[in-house]
DNA sequence: ATGAAAGCGCTAACAT
DNA sequence: ATGTTAGCGCTTTCAT
């Protein structure tokens, strides 16, 4: 691997000169250039970035933190993260916390250690992290860490509003809501507060389940929904995230209940997949799109030492029809 | 942000050994390494991981490149791969190049530019790239660059021995096949001339629909399907990736087809989304996580020096139980 | 316009 | 056992 050194003693001149001619910095005549860029060429040389970084103080690399990389609304978050991140000339580090204990602290770690140039958390606050204390670029998506790091999180309480309305207009009577317990403060739970207190105050009845949040991959497949099977056989109407959606309707379907004349089902995140089971979920649609690019633009703000940035951004929510109500 | 420099200095020390201290290399007397050590944490101090490894000549990170990373086979991949490097303290990088012309091209020079020790490759082979030229450890999974580069792909041989194995046996005498044209030297492409022979050889109607290797994600859904929709019609029997089969399940059901009474399907791929659907999709499996850990296991060799690596490594694939067949 | 030299934060070899 | 120094590959003064 050849250095800008050895173009300076191929090309017959200086190193300094070699490293303007390669970055195209202070003068140089017209020829010592192409001397240099030739002899670069024919030493096949290639600059190291990471001491480019050093100089540069910035590593062009963000990382995210997400709980479960095969979770799909992860999964699109990730890809939008990374396409955006693409644009601004960043490069994409992830972090899957799947099953190991205090993982991100890891990244957050690496953060503080210049290996990337700022982070974007996707995952539940952990106990005993004063992540006040690190100064470096930081963005949370959907969950809230602290006050005075930026949170870009969708409309949860119009989400909540959208579900308990379709329900309600549909006539239902007794609907299963499938919630996680606990982490009350974080956003997305408003979906869920709100859902319940429109219900209550329509004189609609409410069985529960819960979910939890940090366990939510695909194990919520068929197999898991069967243990809530009494539930779903007494309710006309079913509240539930697009895995454990998917599972109730296969379960209910293969009970001889028909959806939806029988039986709706309203689906929270309108990820792709549901669009793949007969009959497709209707739901809430979050725009994962729009949640990555706001996340990206708020950190590039950030790294770029803008200080003028938001600490609570909402994205909308959107109604995505399907044949489940 | 602090450097040994500062805390040579608070502990009244030489910087060598503040090194020696926090690195607990060499000669240290204990109350020294105390005061350095207190110094630090007083200081905050937090080691800079790149210039770290400019000496060591290591970043601890890898990179993998892949088409999309929401076409589930690669978000299973991408996942284990993550997973499997963290077990060896590196960090993973990744590139989507959906919808970017040769943006895998960024990826190969970042390789070159220490920036990862290391690249895994997914996605297909890039006309105009030498990368042979490359010296540094590079694998591929399913996608074959090189003779030169290891290759970890499935068993497709038995993939399409056992998908047609399986339409056979049920009795189908016209069968769909969904296949993309070219790439024929790919390991992935045995899958389908291997079905196709075996069901030539036993006398079967093979149909032929063509999909595009390099657009493949949830595109291919419900919507998608439709234009085949003539062609499934008549079909008794459909071979498909997961995504495609799914959309045909659905196509199939909504024209009142019984699934698998009239119309057998066979998936290939069988990640976890085929549990979804109703009923779930019989076919061949991939086995993810080994492809990943011996992509992983692979560069690791590599990267250690490691010379006696083998250049093709087969996985096997295995039968999915379903109610599609 | 260009070369020489200092230094980014750190490690490792060499003195002492 | 510890301080000093050279140097990783590069950028950026500062002379010339």
């Amino acid at each position: 691997m050849s250095s800008i050194r050895d173009i300076a003693l191929k090309a017959g001149v200086g190193i300094g000169t070699v490293s303007r001619a390669l970055n195209g910095t202070g003068y140089i005549a017209e020829d010592t250039k192409k001397k240099i860029l030739n002899a670069a060429r024919e030493l096949d040389y290639k600059p190291n970035d990471p001491v480019r970084s050093l100089y540069r103080n910035r590593s062009a690399i963000v990382g995210i933190v997400v709980p479960d990389i095969e979770h799909p609304f992860f999964t699109g978050l990730l890809k939008h993260v990374e396409q955006e991140l693409f644009q601004y000339g960043y490069r994409c580090m992830v972090c899957d916390i799947t099953g190991k204990e205090r993982r991100e602290l890891e990244f957050l770690e690496m953060l503080q250690q210049d290996v990337m140039d700022g982070l974007i958390i996707c995952v539940d606050p952990l106990a005993g992290v004063d992540i006040e204390s690190i100064r470096k670029p930081l963005v949370c998506i959907e969950r809230k860490w602290s006050e005075n790091i930026p949170l870009i999180h969708s409309n949860h309480i119009k989400g909540g509003e959208l579900a308990a309305g379709l329900l309600k207009d549909a006539g239902c009577r007794r609907v299963l809501q499938f919630a996680p317990v606990g982490a009350e403060k974080d956003p997305f739970m408003n979906r869920h507060s709100t859902f319940r207190r429109i219900m209550e105050e329509s004189g609609i009845e409410v069985l529960q389940a819960n979910i939890l949040s940090n366990r939510m991959g695909y194990e919520y497949d068929g197999q898991y929904v069967k243990q809530f099977s009494d539930l779903i056989e007494k309710a006309d109407g079913i509240f539930a995230p697009d895995l454990v959606a998917a599972g109730c309707l296969k379960e209910a379907v293969e009970h001889g209940r028909k959806v939806p004349e029988e039986l709706k089902i309203v689906t929270y995140d309108a990820m792709p997949l549901t669009r793949l089971v007969n009959p497709t979920l209707t739901g809430v649609a979050q725009d994962v799109l729009r949640l990555a690019r706001v996340a990206v633009d708020t950190i590039m703000k950030i790294i770029n030492g803008n200080s003028s940035v938001d600490c609570d951004l909402t994205i909308d929510v959107s109604f995505q029809k399907g044949g489940t109500v």
